[in-house]
DNA sequence: ATATTAGTAATACGACCGTCTAATATTTAT
DNA sequence: ATAAATATTAGACGGTCGTATTACTAATAT
């Protein structure tokens, strides 16, 4: 069975995966997807029927990610306000994608919310995983606002993110991780 | 002179403007302009040579808007911790809007940013604008990080506004208003 | 009044978009 | 070996994009 066809499959969705991260959706067409992989445009619909599908695989892809990287955290210690001190790390791991494309959810999710169509739903998904993860962890070092808090978390990343990516400053990132970890510490410790 | 010449110039920029914001700079088309403005599509390079034109001139008027808000908050008080406190109501005067389609400077660069090009520049100057007058009051009330904090308060409101746009969620802008002007008033304690 | 300028409007251009079809090649199963 | 299923490729389709050109009308100045 189609083990070849898989490979391309693969190949055109983290094409587009980079391409929708560094261009935009809608600013990312097919031909840009043929010139990043080498496969002919026409070899395109017999993966997805259409451009939104591409879309719909590359948010579960990115999901997928998200995934291995939270499980990750959870591995590394058993302690959650740990983990939300490593989940933090995204920031300044990313920092130069950041500060040359913003965050691939966030900037998606900005983007998609201005066509009002299901394809924003999907964008949502991601942040969705985050969310719940992170009210987990809030949950688990015994605080009662846990879900507000993991929104004031996210609120935080992507608030920097968006400056930084605006101002292009590479050093109010590293400022903002040490203050967003700070401000974790002094949750927790309550 | 041209009066009535400017009056179209005037509802060419107005229309862009709102469909910029909701729609996006690059899924905005002049078709989509002549019909909000009736304006027929022709007639919009006797104003503009190019789209990109027209952009600034939104800004341009986005920055001067700006401008006469901020001078509003100077003119009600000359406490600058008040004036800091008023600025941040913008976010709950336009919540509804932020909802639906963000914050209208932090999407405009988030897209842009993905251009690389000489548009975001342009984009730029509306959040140093905010930047440099936000530096001001803090200076103003004495604390000597005022450019660090002018840039925390500009991404505490961008990541309120991503979040609330993703989630569509009032009472979130209600509850991190509520907080950010309790931030404001404790780094002016100080 | 008439020449000149300012402003309006219709239309065409080439390029590119997402989509689709049909022909071909490759792999798999019998 | 051959039929069937899987995969690949080129090219055409209609539509829309930003842009440019041209003809037209309205206003102004001498």
């Amino acid at each position: 069975m189609g083990t070849k066809g898989e490979g391309n499959r693969q190949r055109i969705i983290k094409a587009a995966d980079n391409l929708f991260y560094q261009r935009g959706y809608n600013q990312t067409s097919f031909q840009d997807i043929s010139d990043a992989t080498g496969i002919p445009r026409g070899n395109f619909y017999y993966y997805f029927k259409t451009k939104d599908d591409i879309l719909n695989a590359v948010v579960d892809t990115r999901i997928a990610d998200l995934q291995v990287m939270l499980n990750n955290c959870e591995s590394e210690t058993s302690d959650a306000a740990e983990r939300l001190l490593l989940f933090t790390n995204i920031l300044e791991y990313n920092k130069d994608n950041v500060i040359e494309s913003g965050c691939s959810i966030g900037s998606l999710c900005t983007e998609l919310a201005k066509d009002e169509s299901v394809l924003f739903e999907k964008s949502k998904q991601a942040f969705v995983v985050l969310r719940d993860w992170l009210t987990l962890q809030f949950e688990a070092v015994g605080l009662t606002n846990a879900d507000d808090l993991a929104m004031d978390l996210l609120a935080k990343l992507q608030g920097v993110t968006v400056m930084a990516c605006a101002f292009k400053d590479v050093e109010y990132v590293e400022r903002s991780h040490r203050e967003i970890k700070d401000w974790i510490k002094t949750k927790v410790l309550n």
